[in-house]
DNA sequence: TTATTACATGATAATTCTTATAAATAATTC
DNA sequence: GAATTATTTATAAGAATTATCATGTAATAA
């Protein structure tokens, strides 16, 4: 299951002329079989055994080309470092306001907010970013 | 106008019991008079005449305050420093992906995405966050 | 009003996340 | 297999933000 989409991803990087590295592999593996967001460091943490003399620039530097190639998306936050989240299907994020955990949550996509905004705005308008923000299930209870 | 806003919060801060010092209440005034999403940084040179000694410190120390007390909300985006925005009705904002312009765009709150999140996921949803992205209209012009 | 207390400021150091640099290494092309 | 080009690694540098702490200032109580 997360295979395929892997699989798809290195296909995707070789059409593209990117060039496939084990650590390239070991990311974009680690990226699509956790589907946990991670950061970089985690990233770079969870690699470490598997690849003791891996930089972390290389995980930085790979991610900017996942995302270049249009494979991964940045996820930023106010308080502490990015995240990365492999784009499979389109989805949107709640996120624990206590803990940070990060759940998706699947919502048919907001077209029509992008076509208001480009008639008010005048923009000619990409994309959105939407995030929900809540107390999750754990956090809810513990706040007894 | 600007001015009952930011004596409504100048009065929040009051109830809060948060003192009011010559700093703080710049700060709130240049942030209710602009209305310009500024930096932290913007907002330090903006009063580098007024007060030259000033710490950066104190800049970031009262925008927390702000936030805590939930009268300014942070906004992050993946490449630069955070933008701060005042409180006053609900709006969304669209951003230039050139040229990094940032525009209010009014719109009914997605109170039905919240409601389904909660629903579908468990969370305790507290509020969401949205913007677009998009070309504004200075640089899809300037892109010929 | 004065004394006391608690919080705020300012200067600087420290931290954290991320990017740049340059030499070494590995992958592709011919 | 040699030449070319991209990638990795290690490290330094950079930027944004936070921590520290002595000093100053506002609120509170006597």
């Amino acid at each position: 299951m997360a295979n395929e989409h892997l699989q798809e991803a290195v296909n995707t990087l070789k059409n593209t002329k990117v060039r496939m590295t084990p650590q390239r592999h070991a990311i974009l593996e680690y990226l699509y079989e956790t589907m946990n967001h991670p950061t970089a460091d985690d990233i770079y943490k969870a690699l470490e055994s598997k690849f003791p003399n891996m930089s972390v620039a290389t995980v930085y530097n790979n991610l900017r080309v996942f995302k270049n190639v249009g494979i991964v998306k940045e996820l930023t936050y106010g308080d502490s470092s990015s995240r990365f989240d492999c784009v499979t299907t389109d989805h949107y994020h709640i996120i624990c306001s206590d803990c940070g955990k990060i759940v998706d949550f699947h919502y048919p996509g907001l077209d029509e907010v992008e076509t208001l905004a480009e008639q008010v705005t005048g923009f000619q308008v990409h994309n959105h970013r939407m995030e929900i923000y809540g107390s999750c299930q754990d956090c809810k209870v513990a706040a007894h």
